[in-house]
DNA sequence: GCAGCATTTAGAATTGTTCTAAACTTCTTG
DNA sequence: CAAGAAGTTTAGAACAATTCTAAATGCTGC
């Protein structure tokens, strides 16, 4: 959590969005708490819990636009089902197989050496690091 | 290759699998050439370009089939597609982000350090290295 | 060859996500 | 602070990828 309690609405324009009142609800649980790892679907349950429901279209719409924002990233580790992590800093995944949990490990320790330049006219985006695990 | 050629109903016998007219039709696509990727839809597309047509259904089958008998890997790289890889050995990807398209490179060169230790009652299944790069 | 079980198939069903068009906010400006 | 313009939300339809279903067919061992 930054020092400064955060305006929600501030952080919202502050990314060029408009902070209506269901993008705030969700900023707030999103951000409110330490980092975290939704889907779709577990926000939407989330938000419906509280006394502002919101719509599924909208959640999505929500964390795309928040993800293009650059507020959350998107990780693909299990075939149709996106996770948004609200950890947007250096970090690799755990994901544990059968269940489909998902835990951040910082990358500060890992270390990744030795892999090839990329191919003619690409430059290098990201490095995803998933660990998968099974119980 | 194997040195001996590869007799593919032994193959799929070998591996717990009834050597259908079908799966011989799709293991000979997948592994008679060197190491592909491919998805459901685009082997599909490619089988039915043979004079033996199998329905969609029959392909994700065999691809699940094959997958879970150690013939194939998937991959995950993008939400709500599915890649299957013949090379099951240890490697890793490159990901073109905006076309999908998806390349090997061998893990030999590539060494990954100070890799947290599992989470307690899970044990390591594999370790995915993405490489997303942008054109 | 034939029974018995596995496999294939077309089409329906399911799941996760995006689209559509109408209703409703938010922002701007006067 | 009213009014219009533009951006958002919504329910529901549409879509894409995948799985399921039940009936037809094909493999295998005897």
């Amino acid at each position: 959590m930054p020092a400064t309690s955060p305006d929600f609405p501030d952080r919202l324009r502050a990314a060029g969005l408009r902070p209506t009142r269901q993008r705030v609800a969700l900023a707030r649980l999103l951000f409110e708490g330490g980092h975290r790892h939704v889907t779709a679907e577990s926000l939407h349950v989330e938000v419906k819990a509280t006394r502002m429901p919101v719509s599924l279209a909208t959640v999505y719409n929500a964390l795309n636009q928040f993800r293009d924002a650059g507020l959350l990233r998107e990780v693909v580790v299990a075939p149709g089902r996106s996770y948004f992590d609200t950890n947007t800093g250096h970090h690799h995944h755990f994901f544990v197989e059968p269940d489909g949990e998902l835990h951040d490990f910082p990358s500060e320790k890992v270390t990744i050496a030795g892999l090839p330049t990329p191919p003619k006219g690409t430059r290098l985006a990201r490095v995803d690091v998933i660990v998968r695990v099974r119980r």
